[in-house]
RNA sequence: CGGGGUGUAGCGCAGUGGCUAGCGCGCAUGGUUUGGGACCAUGAGGUCGGAGGUUCAAAUCCUCUCACCCCGACCA
């Protein structure tokens, strides 16, 4: 290609909308462009390096045994209602309305339309096992979408969805994908870890993220120092830290004017946090719930809403809880009635604990579980942190941040169930097919992969996703020799199959030079009248900073050598 | 949805009631340059986000509205 052709042009200064450096880069290298708030167009540029990716993951998935297939956008809101996956998903579901009325959905994922597909096709164990996938957009009305491709509202997505006869071909489907992303991931050099994860809106039971660790990731994981655990914030769980237990001693009221928080609670009766149980009142669904948990501790709103089942929780506002007759600042689970009562475990990791006595500025003293109170659910529901014990080791958790580029869940059968996708077995016995989602956003993976390789000149591919592998610079382009050298070289490139990228614009050397830096290509070749002087071409990897001259006439051999030897 | 911010040329910005709305980058033409974002000259390019209002006069003041960005809620 040649650059005095190319659609898109680079910019010196960053664009005002750009917070990310992902975001900045690829809107200076003039790979993408904001069409709407989360909704981007590819440029040439962009696009070759999204189509790279896409076709590392075809590859993958057809190693793994995948078939590939082109599902619709729009489909009939009814699937949605019969899986009744419509409530977890609500508003971020983008739906319009056809001329007759009826509604539809722009979809923000494909299980409901797979499984109605393959429930058509499968009828029999001998047609299982089978592993479907489409690389389509998909739309989600995101409350934000921020950080330029990280997460936006309409996105091309690889989904992969396994349909298996029992669990251990789920486990065995489940385990293919997982090697196939981290395949893809290393073939794009990106060091991606796994991580046990919620698995939201979408369902099921098991589910691993896979995540680029960076600091401005929007995702908080918790690992072990000493052992191979590694969960989102979401989902990990913890040992949390012990009080001393003593003998029960009898309730005490004591005043505390003006005492409200935690904290102050803490510091006017002189204990720990951890002696004091916290009250936090939630909304589900609607419903008012009264959560207890230590006062050192906060409460995992995800965890929570798994508990509950809810599909909607929330803080609770002043005036619900008012309305519930709490008393904010001194409320407490003991004696309160008519209001469903969650707790953390470790209420029961202590003892003596000071509480709310559900009069103002009072509270109680050696509130102690069960003696005091009753609760309606008790669970883990509390935030690990970094610094708690790992549950699986007792090693130290720290806590980091990082981007998820990829999510694989077991569903299980609840949408067969739902939308009747059952099989007859060998027995003859209808069974509900048991599935497995698998899915990679490419424009994520793409923004990814800028956040993790790049420097103060711009990107730095890596070689399997760059636009072009290589950058032909001609200096002095209007000198009719160097001109002549180029263009041959060019042609050399383009007959050996070499993606070149061929800079013959009538541009200042340093202009040249920025925007090979900027656009990331990985290696640089240099013609001007100084390097024809010794019948030879500047070479100069994109990642490093040193350059070398090679003889003009081996210059082809030379190119394809280093290009193998760098994959 | 709550809080904050920004909308003026393709991009970055200046312009607090008064003549024909400016600057830098980019773009076009000509010339001089050329190994890390050169220079000179000439030029093209604007519903000042939109609607309504106040005024002799509005980019500028008022009201409403839309879009985008940031923080939070939320979210793959």
């Amino acid at each position: 290609m040649r650059l005095s052709k190319l659609f898109g042009k680079t910019l010196k200064e960053t664009p005002a909308e750009a917070d990310s450096l992902s975001h900045q880069l690829l809107l200076r290298a003039g790979m993408i462009q904001q069409v709407a708030a989360g909704v981007y167009s590819y440029l040439p540029l962009g696009w070759r390096v999204l189509n790279k990716i896409a076709h590392i993951i075809r590859e993958e998935m057809d190693i793994a045994g995948g078939q590939e297939l082109m599902l619709p956008a729009l489909q009939p809101f009814e699937l949605w209602e019969e899986s009744g996956r419509y409530p977890s998903f609500g508003r971020t579901m983008f739906t319009v309305t056809d001329r007759k009325e009826h509604k539809l959905a722009l979809g923000p994922t494909h299980e409901e339309v797979i499984t109605e597909l393959v429930h058509r096709y499968v009828q029999s164990y001998r047609d299982l096992p089978l592993l479907l996938y489409q690389i389509q957009n998909k739309f989600r009305d995101e409350p934000r979408p921020r950080g330029g491709l990280l997460r936006v509202r309409e996105f091309i997505m690889k989904d992969l969805y396994s349909f298996d006869v029992d669990e251990s071909g789920l486990n065995s489907s489940y385990q293919k994908m997982v090697q196939a992303y981290k395949n893809i991931y290393s073939r794009c050099e990106l060091p991606a870890v796994i991580v046990e994860a919620d698995s939201g809106a979408i369902g099921g039971k098991e589910s691993h993220e896979f995540m680029l660790i960076t600091e401005t990731g929007e995702d908080e994981i918790i690992c072990c120092l000493s052992c191979d655990y590694a969960a989102n914030v979401e989902k990990a769980q913890s040992i949390k830290p012990t009080t001393e237990m003593k003998a029960p001693l009898p309730l005490e009221e004591i005043s505390t004017p003006n005492i409200k928080t935690i904290d102050e609670v803490a510091a006017f009766v002189g204990v720990p946090t951890n002696c004091i149980l916290k009250a936090v009142f939630y909304s589900a669904d609607g419903e008012l719930v009264f959560v207890v948990i230590r006062g050192d501790l906060e409460v995992n709103e995800t965890k929570l809403s798994n508990l509950l089942k809810c599909f909607q929780l929330r803080l609770a506002t002043e005036t619900e809880a008012k309305t519930a007759g709490l008393v904010a600042g001194s409320a407490s689970p003991v004696g309160i009635k008519g209001i469903k009562i969650i707790a953390d475990d470790s209420i029961t990791l202590g003892s003596n604990f000071i509480a709310g006595a559900n009069k103002p500025d009072t509270h109680l003293r050696n509130v102690n579980y069960p003696r005091d109170f009753k609760v309606d659910l008790i669970a883990d529901i509390a935030v690990a942190r970094s610094g708690d014990s790992c549950l699986k080791c007792n090693g130290k958790l720290v806590s980091t941040h990082g981007v998820e580029i990829g999510h694989v869940f077991k569903l299980g059968t609840f949408l067969s169930e739902k939308l009747g996708a059952f099989f007859l077995d060998q027995n003859s016995v209808s069974r509900p097919i048991i599935m497995g989602c698998y899915g990679i956003g490419l424009g994520r993976l793409l923004a990814a992969a800028v956040e993790q390789s790049h420097d103060d000149k711009g990107i730095i591919w890596p070689l399997a996703i760059a636009p072009y592998h290589i950058y032909l610079c001609a200096l002095h382009s209007e000198n009719p020799e160097v001109a002549e050298a180029a263009e041959k070289l060019y042609e050399d490139l383009i007959v050996e199959n070499f993606e070149v990228l061929f800079d013959d614009r009538d541009e200042s050397p340093g202009v040249k030079f920025n925007d090979a830096d900027l656009l990331g290509i990985p290696l640089r070749l240099t013609l001007s009248p100084r390097t024809l002087q010794s019948q030879s071409v500047e070479i100069k990897w994109r990642k490093e900073k040193q350059t070398c001259l090679l003889p003009l006439e081996e210059i082809t051999d030379k190119v394809r050598q280093l290009l193998k030897k760098a994959q």
